[in-house]
DNA sequence: TGTTATGTATAAGAATCTTATGTATATTTG
DNA sequence: CAAATATACATAAGATTCTTATACATAACA
């Protein structure tokens, strides 16, 4: 993942979201999708994100599905049904995350809320 | 800083925030400050604490005033001028996390904006 | 008098990431 | 047509950030 340690700890549940969307992607598409919803500001590195995947998978996240398209081999991954599961659980964390974050460095509109 | 992974990379930007907020604080005064925002939800650990705290410093990020309050130490800390100057990168760059990591999560949503 | 609160600090280890490197095929460009 | 870029996966070394545990010390509370 490039550019800021705020990303740190936020890659494993950027990756479920986009497969519960999704169904099932490939890493590089995954590099891709994420980037182009960014525009480019986010870029996940392979060294990141492989073995992520491959942490998520052998947790029983992830289940993993190999193709091979034009001669090049992919590895598409999906949500098993415990990750799905997860999933639900790792979003809720995120949106409390962003509205902790959000009290914290805007007091004022979060006594609006 | 207790409770998720998320939280990762955050410690530096909410520091910094809150001086800027309050003009000085110290450290265990910050872990309160926090835990109220959040409602208890993130709860900053002193192994992670005191050592930003002083790695800020050691950046410039950071002045440190030493009291003795109650026949107690505290350590006051304060932004530098640099330091000042780097929170608006800092606060700009969580803005920037926050509708990348929203436009990730909810991108139904971020069509409409 | 023991526990909790206040206050700072560090060390060992875990987790996550960056950077660099490696392998391989397909496509584009000069 | 040769070189560069894009596609596609993978890992290893090192940096950074955090958790957990421990340490020291005073004040307040039960």
């Amino acid at each position: 993942m490039k550019n800021l340690q705020l990303y740190k700890g936020s890659l494993n549940t950027i990756i479920m979201k986009l497969l519960e969307e999704n169904g099932k992607m490939y890493g590089y598409e995954i590099t891709q999708k994420v980037k182009a919803i960014t525009q480019g500001e986010l870029n996940i590195t392979e060294g990141a994100l492989y073995p992520a995947l491959h942490k998520l998978e052998a947790e029983g996240i992830l289940d993993v599905e190999i193709a091979k398209v034009d001669n090049r081999m992919r590895k598409y991954y999906k949500l098993t049904e415990a990750g799905t599961k997860e999933t639900v659980n790792r979003l809720a964390e995120l949106e409390d995350f962003i509205k902790n974050m959000q009290s914290l460095v805007n007091p004022k509109l979060s006594l609006e809320f």
